[in-house]
DNA sequence: TTGTGTGAAGGGTTTCACAGCT
DNA sequence: AGCTGTGAAACCCTTCACACAA
């Protein structure tokens, strides 16, 4: 999770915990599945190994929403889809605008899941001059110059950028001071803006690295099943305790669990 | 965040908290940058600014890693870039296949900062024989018919899934079986996999709800800036209270705490 | 009898604030 | 004097287990 900046200090009731709002859509997902294939009632059970969740995190969730569901029976699966959706903010529609249209935002541009949940991309909008007036899934790319009329205009608040890392910055900038107060970031920049604007950001190379970390501890684990797997270091052990390793050595006492750096470096 | 299954139930010491490792990778980048300006060392508040993060968490999380930093001075960059690539697992590299070269696929497959951190591109399938041998981003993609064996050969661990939804199971099931045991998921699915395999998903949708949400709340706040902003139900109270609605209602006491179903469902 | 709704317990994460090293 | 490293407090989230409604 990343969202960029505070979110109030819960005001009492009514405050739906955000990790509960990052269930949500998983929910709605699966109940617009079951909607399509015409299931009339689901149990909180059923539910949750369709969303990939334990049932009582499910049931916890829908609390915070209020008692929809019928004890013994389970949830209505149409009005279940009506109370997430218009609690998500799904009954309006969003208009979206995607800033960088290279492979990446090509490819959010031709989303299907896009357009079908209330949100529509108004535009397409990218700084190279060929690219301008060129179709993409459908749509005219059009030109940076234009980008605070197209947000205006259209009255977009939230914004997409798949651009390059270097000029994420501002066209965040430019984005915010147009109006855009919801930004989805697939640069890998950290972006900063003003209070009451909300950045997620996803990140291909973050996740890898998290998984490789995973899978290190995996790989290490084969050897020395039962007890802590890495050699060195005791729980408690607060000391200092040197590891013998080659590091071209100026001061003494730098201490960590295993492995000290290397003459040459790998990076 | 969305790991798929288990992590063993944190085995003492030496256990990293997931929330410390999902931003190690942050760290990690705000450091190479300052390694590559020739930046010596850097104190916790500056790193922090860089990272997006405050100066607790951040120090809070090194000293899981141990204590690297000096007293009064700070961090030295290029050790800690070390000692966080080394507990990443970057110091070796990691293979990965990318299934489904659509534009999505060939986006990720041009992705930069991939190569650059220890992830190499093994191979890139694909199910239309239309693709195979055709190149992306200057590697031939392969049939899907070969992914077994592709698997096996590279020694691939780590598969990223860039396929429509529809086929996203039974791909990560053929991944899996040929021994890849993390994978990152673009399909808006849930996917099941055994114990042991690392799942996490990346999904625009559940983003762009995600911001939806905390975009309505914006609205509503215009009005009634002091109290608690929406109308209706009080702080404490458990009880009934159906809403004025137009529900095509059959029996009584659904509660809620604001709006009930429309006559003409929106979605 | 079945399955929701929820207090209470249990973990995990963040923040605070300061002792201690340089 | 400055900045790290870390117990302790506060907060948030998950899980448990059962009362209660249909």
């Amino acid at each position: 999770m990343a969202t960029g900046r505070t979110h109030r200090p819960a005001t009492r009731s009514r405050g739906i915990p955000e990790a509960t709002v990052a269930r949500l859509p998983l929910y709605l997902r699966a109940l617009t599945a079951l909607s399509e294939r015409s299931v009339p009632t689901v149990s909180s059970e059923e539910l949750a190994a369709a969303a990939g969740v334990n049932s009582a995190k499910l049931r916890k969730d829908f609390s915070y929403l209020g008692s929809y569901g019928t004890r013994g029976v389970g949830y209505d699966v149409e009005y279940l889809v009506y109370q997430i959706s218009r609690e998500l903010g799904l009954t309006q529609d969003w208009p979206v605008v995607i800033v960088g249209i290279g492979n990446l935002g090509a490819a959010l541009a031709g989303y299907g899941g896009f357009a079908s949940r209330g949100f529509r991309v108004a535009a397409l909008i990218d700084a190279d001059p060929a690219m301008t007036g060129k179709p993409v899934a459908g749509i005219p790319v059009q030109h940076s110059d234009d980008l605070e009329k197209i947000i205006s205009e259209d009255g977009v608040s939230i914004g997409v950028i798949a651009t390059p890392a270097g000029v994420a910055q501002q066209v965040c900038d430019r984005l915010v001071a147009a109006g855009v107060t919801s930004i989805l970031n697939f640069a890998p920049t950290v972006l900063s803006v003003p209070d009451g604007v909300d950045v997620r950001k996803v990140d291909l190379s973050i996740e890898l690295q998290i998984l490789a970390f995973h899978e290190q501890r995996k790989a290490g684990e084969e050897l020395g099943a039962e007890a802590g797997a890495e050699p060195s270091a005791e729980p408690g052990a607060t000391a200092a305790a040197v590891p013998p390793a080659a590091r071209a050595a100026e001061d003494a006492g730098r201490k960590g669990p295993d492995g000290d750096m290397p003459a040459v470096m790998p990076a």
